[in-house]
DNA sequence: CACCCCTGTATTTTT
DNA sequence: TACAGGGGTG
């Protein structure tokens, strides 16, 4: 396929890049100049603007490939316009920086590693890491742990790193007795962070301010070779990447004549779900005041739903205060109403979108994989994943507790980050005693102590500790220790004889006896955990793979392009723990659209329903959407009600959920729910109310208020006469769930089969107790077996993913 | 030092 | 309901 860069770029028009673009799409990739705003609408085509904009700079502008820099959240992102970048350009687009805020500052840091006075292998601290930190230094610094949580900190200490606020100034800035504390907290972290040659991912950013502002030949160097910046979802940005943006791009000629480069961002002030993450809204709706000669191009044509659809979005959307109109249209019409139905409570409400679900693809309308179900916190999943496990509705959770964010999974990467970087005191203490090895509080202690007082590292007071020169500490645990240090070695001697990560990696479970202590457990959950750590070196085996495939068929470098000092060797531990440290596994979120051509399998009831929260759904789409729970309470969520700057998020949130949906939308609520195990009856979320009544067509309505009280317990499926059989089969459903106590119902489906069953196999299920198989049907990730657990009932369970059960 | 039981607590989470 | 962290005991 010929590439529309292999065009000569200097005849006339670029009709290929621009012809099939709207106006307003046309003008955002033909823009030439100042600072441009691209306020993209939902589904308005905005990820198709930056990459023709790419690649028209290439074209028609004349730009070099190795002078354009994108910047994105999400490496998913990253990924998928690197590669419809490279559709378009073909391979001169490797020499693109595109790339997520935080790999691109994690790139920068380790080149310039040295004129920071740091090392450049330096490891990267997460959320969790930050907070075990937190917890030894509040500890150390004998912080009342009620008043002063390790959370709180870490989140006070991120914020005021998200305002570029450093730890030596926090304290001027402290306006409580907690900010005080938190200050002081603050200062002794980021010692301990230096200390340990470790930077947490709100220090990515900020230090790469510090380091533009601080060494102007620094910041020189980057402008004279980006001259190109294009950031996507800019709405997102907090204060330290607007910064960071600022700086990268320039506001006036350098001394020496470099000139600002020209900066292109994306966003949607409406889509700003990440407030409380350090988002500022701001940074979009005060673009043209940051760069005062700014254009800025509204993109409200949108390309992905019905007229319907958008005009709930647009009156939900609406109701917020402060708002730059936008109003997202269409072209090609009305659509199905949007579906409304309020349950009895939320085992009704899975039902009825089971029983839905069912139908859809019974009918031929949708297939499982064009469908999504919408919840705002994750807990809320599980009604759901029980009726589709109990009908065999095929389905998959997508976050919750991510991959990487495992106990075991971390514990794994510990060890290899300490045989990565010894000094991260935080991965080794985490280690010290896992598997249990008889190092316990009282002599971590003593360690920690004698680190301290003899400032030295970590790892060299347990040496010390080895050569009994660490006061206080028992000759057992010194033994312990001994072992332990030995081990260490013994790692080190397997990284230094350059065998790969994979390998590492399995002398690291097998010397240490963390696989064989699962293996020797009859606890299920460590089944899955042993899975899990199959699944890292799974990760880490074709890491190698593909660094050795990318440094075989890696074009010539680039004449201009210098060695990446600092920069990891392909492939390498280092490498490998960059990579695992900066990526979120988002990855995993099947594809939905049917257009695509490797779908033509079997057509009906192809795929897996996607479950998700609405954070989660920003930025994807589906034919089919269920926003559920929609409760003042749950969505918006309770903590919000009374806040309007929360609930304004809430709404942008609602936004985010109703635009998801391209055909048909569905919203349900429940009339009680069980929360914390306590029954709730919560009214109608007000976002509902704010859908004009005439787009929703109501399955199901309240009981009409005034008498009762009390809500009907029978489930009347109104509107849907002759449909009874569906409705009992439903309700079965429902009413068997009332105990829960499902317990392993993972996030990351595998589609494998976990278990493989034969009629008359007995089995044991966590729930269900012990049963015999009736029958079985499906292969793959559609084998379902039926069951009977005597007095617990027949049911039809799905094989793929955690099946709760074992065969006996 | 390890284990067990108790209690308190409970969004969303791109990196 | 579920989990993590604290405190007590063996």
């Amino acid at each position: 396929m010929s590439t529309l860069f292999d065009l000569p770029p200097d005849q006339g028009s670029h009709a290929d890049l621009t012809g099939d673009l709207n106006p307003a799409q046309r003008a955002a990739v033909e823009h030439a100049g100042v600072p441009l705003l691209v306020v993209a609408g939902a589904g308005s085509g905005k990820t198709r603007v930056l990459t023709r904009r790419i690649a028209y700079l290439l074209a028609a502008r004349s730009a070099h490939p190795g002078q354009i820099m994108a910047i994105t959240f999400t490496n998913k992102a990253a990924a998928e316009m690197r590669e419809r970048v490279g559709e378009l350009v073909g391979r001169r687009s490797g020499a693109m920086w595109v790339s997520t805020f935080h790999s691109m500052c994690v790139r920068v840091l380790r080149r310039e590693a040295k004129t920071l006075e740091m090392s450049s292998n330096f490891s990267i601290y997460d959320a969790d890491d930050a907070r075990r930190l937190l917890t030894l230094v509040a500890r150390d610094l004998d912080l009342d742990s009620k008043r002063y949580q390790p959370r709180a900190l870490a989140a006070h200490i991120s914020n005021l790193k998200n305002e570029l606020i450093d730890s030596e100034s926090a304290g001027s800035h402290a306006t409580n007795d907690f900010e005080r504390r938190a200050a002081e907290v603050y200062v002794e972290y980021q010692r301990r962070l230096s200390q340990a040659n470790a930077m947490d991912f709100d220090d990515l950013i900020m230090r790469t301010v510090e380091l533009f502002q601080v060494f102007p030949d620094v910041a020189e160097y980057y402008r004279r070779r980006f001259r190109h910046v294009l950031v996507d979802e800019y709405q997102d940005t907090n204060h330290a990447q607007y910064t960071l943006v600022r700086e990268l791009v320039g506001r006036e000629p350098t001394e020496s004549g470099v000139e600002p480069a020209e900066l292109c961002v994306v966003g949607d002030a409406d889509q700003s779900i990440y407030a409380f993450r350090g988002a500022t809204i701001r940074n979009i709706e005060e673009f043209e005041r940051d760069f005062p000669d700014a254009r800025t191009i509204l993109l409200e044509q949108n390309y992905r739903s019905t007229q319907t659809i958008l005009s709930a979005a647009n009156a939900v959307i609406s109701r917020n205060p402060n708002r730059r109109d936008k109003r997202l249209w269409t072209s090609e019409g009305d659509g199905e109403k949007v579906v409304g139905y309020v349950a009895d409570n939320e085992h009704d409400e899975a039902a009825f979108v089971a029983g839905e679900i069912d139908e859809l693809v019974d009918q031929g309308v949708a297939k499982y994989s064009d469908v999504a179900v919408f919840y705002r916190t994750n807990n809320q999943s599980r009604v759901f994943e029980e009726i589709f496990i109990r009908l065999g509705l095929p389905y998959r959770v997508v976050g919750g507790v991510r991959f990487y964010e495992r106990k075991e999974v971390r514990d794994a990467l510990a060890y290899l980050r300490v045989l990565a970087n010894p000094d991260d005191t935080v991965s080794l203490r985490r280690i010290l005693n896992v598997p249990k090895r008889g190092i316990g509080d009282r002599a971590e202690a003593c360690v920690a102590t004698h680190a301290e007082r003899e400032r030295i590292s970590f790892v060299s007071a347990l040496r010390d500790a080895v050569a009994d020169k660490v006061p206080m500490l028992n000759p057992r645990s010194r033994k312990a220790i001994t072992a332990f240090v030995e081990l260490l070695d013994g790692l080190y001697e397997l990284v230094d004889s350059g065998v790969e990560v994979a390998d590492i990696l399995e002398a690291v479970l097998d010397r240490t006896g963390y696989r064989a202590e699962l293996d020797a457990s009859d606890d299920p959950q460590d089944a899955s955990r042993l899975e899990n750590l199959d699944e890292l070196v799974t990760v880490a085996r074709e890491f190698t793979e593909s660094a050795a495939e990318a440094a075989a068929l890696a074009p010539e470098p680039d004449a201009d392009e210098e060695p990446d000092g600092g920069v990891p060797e392909p492939g390498s531990l280092p490498a490998f723990l960059e990579r695992v440290s900066l990526v979120a596994d988002a990855d995993s979120i099947p594809e939905s659209d049917g257009g695509d051509a490797d779908d033509d399998e079997e057509a009906d009831d192809a795929g897996v329903v996607t479950l998700m929260t609405v954070h989660t759904a920003k930025g994807l789409e589906y034919p089919v959407v269920f926003g559920t729970g929609w409760e003042d309470g749950v969505f918006p969520h309770l903590r919000a009600l009374g806040e309007p700057k929360e609930l304004a998020e809430e709404r942008r949130l609602a936004y985010v959920a109703i635009t998801r949906a391209r055909e048909r939308l569905y919203v349900s609520r429940a009339l009680v729910r069980t929360q914390w195990g306590q029954p709730a009856a919560n009214p109608a979320s007000r976002f509902l109310d704010e859908i004009p009544a005439e787009l929703i067509d109501w399955r199901r309505e309240a009981p009409s208020s005034g008498g009762g009280g009390s809500p009907r317990a029978a489930t009347t499926w109104g509107g849907r006469p002759g449909t009874g059989s569906d409705s009992a089969q439903s309700r079965i459903a429902s009413g068997g769930m009332r105990t829960t106590g499902f317990k392993g119902a993972g996030n990351d489906w595998k589609d494998t089969v976990a278990l493989k069953l034969d009629a008359g196999d007995r089995v044991n299920h966590d729930k269900y107790g012990l049963g015999t198989v009736v029958s079985t049907d499906g292969s793959g990730p559609r084998a379902t077996a039926t069951i009977d657990f005597g007095t617990a009932g027949t049911v039809r369970l799905m094989l793929i993913g955690s099946v709760p059960m074992v065969k006996l």
